[in-house]
Formats: structure tokens, C-alpha cells, sequence
RNA sequence: GCCCGCGUGGUGGAAUGGUAGACACAGGAGACUUAAAAUCUCCAGGCAGAAAUGCCGUGCCGGUUCGAGUCCGGCCGCGGGUACCA
């Protein structure tokens, strides 16, 4: 007997794989294709435990594809740029290329002994210049079509550091590293016309039937189509009018303020001679930019002075405002505030002591709204009031299209599809990221580079001992020719936005070489990603920019014509998630422990940590648990069979040590229990069926789980079956076929002591290439099934009944059961309900 | 704030609207052993009971249904996203 030694079985496997390039991907004709990826890492250092859930899963997926014969395309890459390789620079003073590169070199080291079926001669990192050339061509492309233009857009800058800060940078107002108090810049900047595709991208969503409806309607709900109004009121002197859009002009009636942006022209133009509304709108300036803040933080507002008239109600003039909640980037910049059937409109009402007044009631209650606003659903009834278009108890729907209509009618606004989803700014002011392919010319303005000049390459010799872009300070590197006139000319220094590098990637790794962004027929073979696989926190941005990016690409010619979506299948899993440990610092900031510095509690020099919840693994928080201890313990096999096996893969998971040592000894029993069957003696003929029967079901069910990404449940019914496999008492032969299927059943979760089993039981060739088993339906008929008997809903008793009894014979046969007379009692049955094959409820 | 999820024993979790707690961890009892480890067998939601059994039980409140962990409405708690973290 030998001893299950996975530090000896699996560096042999993964040579004899390497050796016959098992997973090198090529095209081929005579098989269907499949593409399965799972979202490349960032390589922030070390792999942690999320990382082997995800690519274990998408390893199941592409191994049980492999055995099921399709040509399988499995890659790996870096998202290798990002802000983390910058700030790892500024604090030990190291280079990012040079962090990043040494990070990918230690997390693949950490990733190769997992034994993933992945084509390796496909890598790349997105820091590489043969990838970020190529972007840059695409960027290009996407210029001379039109989908990518400039603007002014508002960035967050720290005055002390001089440089512009993340939103994950700014911690209540201030910089997280010199504590200023944040201010707002504007700058011109590049952006993709994502909006161009809202109604696409919107109306797609319904054909991706493989994506979980989670998912689907998140991304829905961010694209946020709505039917509104654009509004024109008339200024009382004279000046242009104010347009404001709306989604409920229904409320009209209600109407008692004007509400514009601080950044509305309106604003801007009252600035210059009047100092309240400059300090006004300057606070304004002042307020953090991410959208949570902007909806927590009070609503305020300051009247302007001007007035406009009611454009139905010409007698009643409102007040124009400056709210600090009205965004400029949304609709007009403008909007009619309703106290009476909106919450924040009321709230600002009684702030400012401006009237409240119905549109309409509801039916029956015909009351004044006083501290809370009225707001019935769309497709409730409502009763209105004197409405001008003639309407009064209808739904708010209703409503709204006839207000539109009548507006239209005369001429006071347009009906107005508007969209929440807002074009996506690009330009980031940093070093480490794609450079963007434009030079500023004098005479010629912002002109892209030439292709042949690409890759527009980052220079090395940058320093980061002060904060802001090293491009900017650089003494020669923005120097260069206008590509269009031979000039002396500047490069652009801003680089692109990370998630620029992700949403292509997938199509680069079909021809990871070709000069250009991709080979057109590598991309027709293999796209588009059949699975897609990782976690739920991409669940809008990555997704969306990705599926932009393919109608982008596919405009520009780099996919094929017909490509729409880039992923078929969406799995999203759970994050693992662990405690978080803080101390406080001596600048009163909080401080972040690995969970291997605490021990119960406290760090080693004693200082206890506060304990903070559980939360998706991230290292600024720094309570990441890598995989390490446990591959050097147990090997790749257990580590994978255990982050499948505990829970389910699309639910988040709170990372605990214990557990892995049970999985390891279950894949030792196998091992035994393989070597066993070889001198296992006699055999009994039912013996023998019954196995069989187990191992067919078995086959069913594991095929359905993995199918079905129900890994988990998968997993405990494998071990049901090694507890029988272990117990029978069948033939050799019989439970050498067993021992085989259950050795290929795992072998998707447990590659490597699959393959020795496979081998010790004279499996020919390798397990990775044999075909999948099939399930044998004859074998899993059953005779009789057991049904529970309830009595109003609660099980008191159980019968034995002929598979095929029909339902007469099945309710007198429970109706006959001793336990259920006992109980009945002599009552009869109001009803009995009999669900074949399932159950019996009598109903007394 | 808004959008989207999730909530089941001591723990991770299972359960096409049909026997709640499969499978596993931790725990308990036993077998083997001089002993331990390893391995194997059995027990195990709560309360009451010697047991048979009864009652309660899937975050809380209510509803639909013969039947709800599952569907609907309203809460509470936690997590993800919120456009420059990736």
C-alpha cells in the first residue's frame, strides 16, 4: 500500500500534461470549440484564496469540456497596470514595472503547482508593450470612428501632493496621504461614446439567457431608460429659457421651484457678480464626486433671484435654485421640483418654506400632502386635479403620456428617451498605465499617432519620490513630431483608465501575437468566451465596458461582423471574504493587519486590533489569506476539491482553515481505496448491479452538477458514492470500473490523483483526454419509491408504492396505513392530494 | 441615499412549491492498538420524555397555497456596486 504523497503525484502529472501539450489550444475543424476564461488577476502580489476558487471552477468547466470533446481554449494573463504598482513605488521606492513584473512572476509560481489545464503559450500582462500597442491601435480606430471624443470633465485634486486623486483616495473630503481637504479640477479629457450603444446594450441584455438575471438587471438598471420630458420655462426677464427635464410631468400641477445644477450655465453666468451664489456653488465644488455622497450628503439650495413662468399656469411664477443635488451630467441640468410627490423635493420645500401643492390624490383620501410626499406607484389610479389635458382618475402612466402629448402639442417641449449611463472617461493623470496615441500640436491640435509609431512605449527612467504623474516632469519623453505637419509637438501624458486593458483581453488571447489587436479568423473560430467565470463585484462595470467594447471592435473590423456579445455564459461567484484588524495610528488614521500578524486577538508586541466584520478580500484592507500553507500541506488536489467543496460557488464565503484537512483525507481514502480494488477477491452478482446502479446515478448526478456549476453538491454526492464504493462488496472487475468512473468523475476537481488512479487502474492513455462516462438510464429505473404521507401538511407517516401506481391505488394504499388510520382517527379526509412519484397530503 | 444580492443546527452548507438539516467540519460514544496516531462503526436541530412519541423550528411580521426555506407584501441585519480600487 502506498501512502496518497501529492508533493510526488503532482509535479509528475503536470510534466507528463506539459510534455503531450494536453491544453494547448488549436484550431481545429473536427471538433465544436469552447472557450472558457476566467477574469485575469491583478497581480498584487500574492495569489489569495479567491483566486484559486475562481480558476479551479473555470478548471472544472474546461477539463469536463475537454472530456466531452471539445477543442477548449483556456487562458491566463496579468490586468497588470493599476494604482497599487504606483503607491508600492512611492512607498519603498521601487519602479511599478519592476513590482509588477516580480508580483507576476511570484503569483504564477503559486499558480502553476494548482495544475490548471491552461494554454500558457498564450500569457500575456497588459504592462506588456506588444498589448498596450495594440490598445493603442484600437484606440486609434476608435478616434477616426468617432467613438471617442473630449471633454471637460471634473477630477478630484489634492492640493498639497499636487496630483489628482482616485475616489478610493479621498477618505471624508481629504487626501488619504497628506490629509488636505480635497478640491475639484476641471480637465480636459478623452472619453468613449459608450452612450452611442445604451438602447444596444440595453435591449441585449434580454438574448443573454446564460448570464444570471442578477446580473442582467443590474446592468439594466445602471443603463436606466426612461420616457420623460424636456420642459421649456420661460424667464420673466426675458433672458433664454430654462429646458428641464423630467420623468413625471404628471406632477406638473405641484410644480413650485426650479432646481439647476451649480454647473448649469444658468449658475455659472450669476457667479461672476454675486458672492453668495459663488460661495454657494464653490461648497458645492467642494463635495465629494462619487454618487453615494453626493445622495447622502444634505440637500441644499440657494435661490437665484430669477423667476420663470408656469408653462400652463402662466399666472404662477417659480424661483429658479441652485441645488447641490442636481447633476449636470444627467438630462438637462435642470429640474422642476414637485414637493408634493417626491421626498426630496418636499424635504428641500420645507427647508426653504416653499409652497406645497397636489397634483392629484388618492382615490378616496383627498387630503393635502404635509410631511410625507405622495408617490403611488406608475400604474396605481390616481385622482387629478383640475389636470389641463383633461384627465382625472387615471394611473400616473397614464398621465405621463397624455402631459407629453399635450405638451407636444403645444409646443412647450418634446418627449425625451433619456439614459442614465453616462459616457466613460478614459484619461487618468498616471504614470502606470496605457499611454494615450495623441500628440498636441500647436497648429494641428490633438493628433494621433501614426501606427507605425506604436507602441508608444512608457519610459522606465520615472522617479515616484513626489506624488503626480512622472510623464508630466519627464525632461524628453513628451517631446516628439506632430504626426500631421513634422512640427515639434507634446505628447499626451495622461494614460488610459485600467478597465480599458479588460475589456479586450478576451479577444486578445485568441491570436495573443498577431501584429494587429486580433486576427480576424483567430477571433471567428474562437469567439465568443463560451463560459466566462468570476466575481460578482464586476457585475456592471467590467461587464459593460467589455460589451461595449465588442460592438466597438466589431465597428472598427478587429471581431467579426455578427459578433454582438463578447461572454455567452456568465458565472458569477461569491467572494471569499475575512475579518478585517485594525489598530488607529499615531496620526489618528486606521492601520490594517494581515490575518497571520493576529493571533486571538492581538499582534505580536500585544496590541489588541479591532475586529471589523467580514469583507470581500482586498489588500488595502489587508486581510487576504493566501493559498500557500495549504498547497504545501496537502498539494493542488486538496486545495481544489476543498474551496469547491464547502460551499456553493455562487454565494460568498468566509474563509476558515479547518476543513481543507477533511478533504485531504477523503482524497487519501480514494487512493486506498483504489489500490485495494486490485486485490479485492470474489464478488457477489447483486453485489455487482447494485454498484453499478450507484455508479450510473452517480454519473448523473455529478454530470448535472458540474453542468450546472453545482460543485458543492457535486461534491458530497461523490463522497456518498466512495462510501458505498468503499463498503460493497462486488467483483474486482465491477469495482475496478467503479473506482475508474469515480476517479474520472473527480477528475476535474482532482486532475492529479485522477490521473494515478486512472494509471494504477489501467486506464488507457491520459484521464484529461478520455471521454466523459454516460449515464446507463436502464440502470437508474427504479421499482417501488417510498412517499411521505402528510396529514394537513405535516408528515406522519411513509408507503411503499409501485413506480408506476396510479393515484387511486397510491391514496388507498396511504389511506390503509396503519399509522395514517391511527391518526385520522376515524375522520374522513376532506381531500387527498397525490403528486406521483412525490407525496400524499390528506386534508382533514 | 439608490440599484442588486444574501440570511437554514455549534460551524460550512443540502433541499424542480412536496419527508427541512443531505454531505462535511467541530463534538460525543465505541472498535482496533501496550499506548498514541491512522483507520473503521455508531450518535447528534431545540424543548419535554426512560422510550414510543409529541410540540417547536429556515432573520422578523403578514399573505397566497392542500402544502412555503422556496412565491408575494412589509420590516430588520449583513454584503456587493455606486462610474478614478480592481
Amino acid at each position: 500500500m502506498t501512502i496518497y504523497s501529492p508533493s510526488e503525484i503532482e509535479p509528475k502529472w503536470q510534466a507528463v500534461w506539459a510534455d503531450a501539450e494536453t491544453f494547448r489550444a488549436v484550431r481545429s475543424d473536427d471538433k465544436p470549440k469552447y472557450y472558457v476564461l476566467e477574469m485575469f488577476p491583478y497581480p498584487s502580489g500574492n495569489l489569495h484564496i479567491g483566486h484559486v476558487r475562481n480558476y479551479t471552477m473555470g478548471d472544472v468547466i474546461a477539463r469536463y469540456k475537454l472530456a466531452t470533446g471539445h477543442n477548449v481554449l483556456h487562458p491566463m494573463g496579468w490586468d497588470a497596470f493599476g494604482m497599487p504598482a504606483e503607491n508600492a513605488a512611492m512607498a519603498s521606492g521601487g519602479h511599478p514595472k519592476d513590482w509588477t513584473y516580480a508580483n507576476i512572476a511570484h503569483m504564477k509560481s503559486q499558480m502553476q503547482p494548482l495544475g490548471l489545464s491552461l494554454d500558457w503559450t498564450r500569457e500575456f500582462a497588459t504592462c506588456d508593450p506588444e498589448y498596450y500597442g495594440q490598445q493603442q491601435a484600437l484606440f486609434i480606430d476608435f478616434l477616426e470612428k468617432g467613438l471617442i471624443y473630449r471633454k471637460k470633465a471634473v477630477v478630484n485634486w489634492d492640493p498639497v501632493d499636487m496630483t489628482v486623486l482616485a475616489n478610493e483616495q479621498v477618505i471624508d473630503g481629504k487626501g488619504w496621504r497628506s490629509g488636505a481637504d480635497v478640491e475639484k479640477r476641471e480637465l480636459v479629457q478623452w472619453f468613449f461614446k459608450i452612450s452611442d450603444y445604451s438602447e444596444e446594450l440595453l435591449a441585449a441584455l434580454d438574448a443573454l439567457d446564460d448570464w444570471p438575471a442578477k446580473v442582467k438587471l443590474m446592468q439594466s438598471n445602471w443603463i436606466g431608460m426612461s420616457r420623460g420630458i424636456e420642459i421649456r420655462f420661460e424667464r420673466t426677464d426675458g433672458d433664454d429659457p430654462i429646458i428641464c427635464y423630467s420623468t413625471r410631468p404628471d406632477t406638473m400641477r405641484g410644480a413650485s421651484f426650479i432646481a439647476v445644477a451649480p454647473d448649469h450655465p444658468v449658475a455659472t453666468t450669476l457667479v461672476a457678480d454675486n458672492p453668495n451664489l459663488a460661495a454657494f456653488v464653490d461648497e458645492c465644488r467642494k463635495m465629494d464626486t462619487t454618487e453615494a455622497a453626493m445622495e447622502k450628503a444634505e440637500k441644499k439650495g440657494i435661490d437665484t433671484g430669477i423667476r420663470v413662468k408656469h408653462p400652463v399656469y402662466a399666472e404662477q411664477e417659480l424661483p429658479v435654485w441652485i441645488g447641490n443635488f442636481v447633476l449636470m451630467d444627467y438630462g438637462t441640468g435642470a429640474v422642476f421640483g414637485c414637493p408634493a410627490h417626491d421626498q426630496r423635493d418636499l424635504d428641500f420645500a420645507r427647508k426653504y418654506d416653499l409652497p406645497v401643492r397636489n397634483a392629484f390624490y388618492m382615490p378616496g383620501e383627498e387630503v393635502e400632502v404635509s410631511t410625507e410626499a405622495l408617490v403611488p406607484s406608475k400604474t396605481e389610479p390616481v385622482v387629478f386635479i383640475d389636470h389641463f389635458a383633461g384627465i382625472k382618475d387615471v394611473t400616473s402612466q397614464e398621465a405621463i403620456d397624455a402631459t407629453i402629448d399635450y405638451f407636444e402639442a403645444k409646443g412647450l417641449g418634446k418627449g425625451q428617451t433619456q439614459f442614465r449611463l453616462r459616457d466613460w472617461g478614459l484619461s487618468r493623470q498616471r504614470y502606470w498605465g496605457c499611454p494615450i496615441p495623441i500628440v498636441h500640436c500647436d497648429d494641428c491640435g490633438a493628433v494621433p499617432e501614426t501606427k507605425e509609431n506604436l507602441p508608444i512605449r512608457l519610459p522606465d527612467d520615472v522617479s515616484f519620490d513626489i506624488p503626480g504623474n512622472p510623464l508630466d516632469r519627464h525632461p524628453t519623453w513628451r517631446d516628439c513630431a506632430c504626426p500631421k505637419c513634422g512640427k515639434a509637438a507634446k505628447r499626451e501624458t495622461d494614460t488610459m483608465d485600467t478597465f480599458v486593458d479588460s475589456s479586450w483581453y478576451f479577444a486578445r488571447f485568441t491570436a495573443p501575437h498577431a501584429a494587429t489587436p486580433t486576427d480576424i479568423e483567430d477571433a471567428a473560430y474562437w469567439m465568443n468566451v463560451d463560459q466566462y467565470i468570476g466575481g460578482i463585484e464586476h457585475a456592471i462595470l467590467h461587464l459593460l465596458y467589455s460589451r461595449f467594447f465588442a460592438r466597438a471592435m466589431r465597428m472598427t473590423g478587429h471581431l467579426p461582423q455578427g459578433t454582438e456579445e463578447p461572454f455567452n455564459a456568465l458565472f458569477t461567484q461569491g467572494m471569499v471574504t475575512h475579518e478585517i484588524y485594525k489598530t488607529t495610528g499615531d496620526d489618528g488614521r486606521p492601520v490594517y493587519h494581515f490575518p497571520s500578524d493576529v493571533i486571538n486577538g492581538t499582534l505580536a508586541d500585544g496590541t489588541k486590533v479591532d475586529i471589523i466584520p467580514s469583507a470581500k478580500m482586498s489588500k488595502s484592507k489587508k486581510n487576504v489569506v493566501d493559498p500557500d500553507d495549504i498547497l504545501e500541506k496537502y498539494g493542488a488536489d486538496t486545495a481544489r476539491w476543498f474551496v469547491l467543496s464547502d460551499s456553493p460557488p455562487e454565494r460568498d464565503v468566509e474563509w476558515t482553515a479547518s476543513g481543507a484537512e477533511a478533504a485531504h483525507k477523503h482524497l487519501a481514502r480514494v487512493y486506498r481505496i483504489a489500490q485495494d480494488v486490485m486485490s479485492s477477491e470474489g464478488g457477489d452478482p447483486i453485489e455487482d448491479v447494485n454498484l453499478m446502479r450507484a455508479m450510473h446515478k452517480t454519473i448523473l448526478d455529478a454530470t448535472n452538477g458540474v453542468e450546472s456549476f453545482g460543485f458543492n453538491a457535486t461534491i458530497a454526492k461523490l463522497y456518498g458514492f466512495t462510501a458505498v464504493l468503499a463498503k460493497s462488496k462486488a467483483s474486482r472487475s465491477a469495482k475496478q470500473e467503479a473506482t475508474r468512473t469515480l476517479a474520472q468523475l473527480m477528475s476535474p476537481m482532482t486532475p492529479h490523483l485522477s490521473e494515478e488512479i486512472w494509471s494504477l487502474l489501467g486506464g488507457e492513455g491520459l484521464i484529461a483526454n478520455a471521454p466523459w462516462p454516460v449515464a446507463d438510464e436502464t440502470m437508474l429505473v427504479e421499482d417501488t419509491v417510498t412517499l411521505p404521507v402528510q396529514i394537513n401538511g405535516k408528515r406522519k407517516s411513509e408507503i411503499e408504492v409501485p413506480a408506476d401506481a396510479a393515484k387511486d391505488a397510491v391514496e388507498a394504499q396511504a389511506m390503509a396505513d396503519e399509522t395514517v388510520r391511527k391518526h385520522l382517527d376515524g375522520a374522513t379526509p376532506k381531500k387527498v392530494i397525490v403528486v406521483p412519484g412525490r407525496i400524499v397530503n390528506i386534508v382533514i
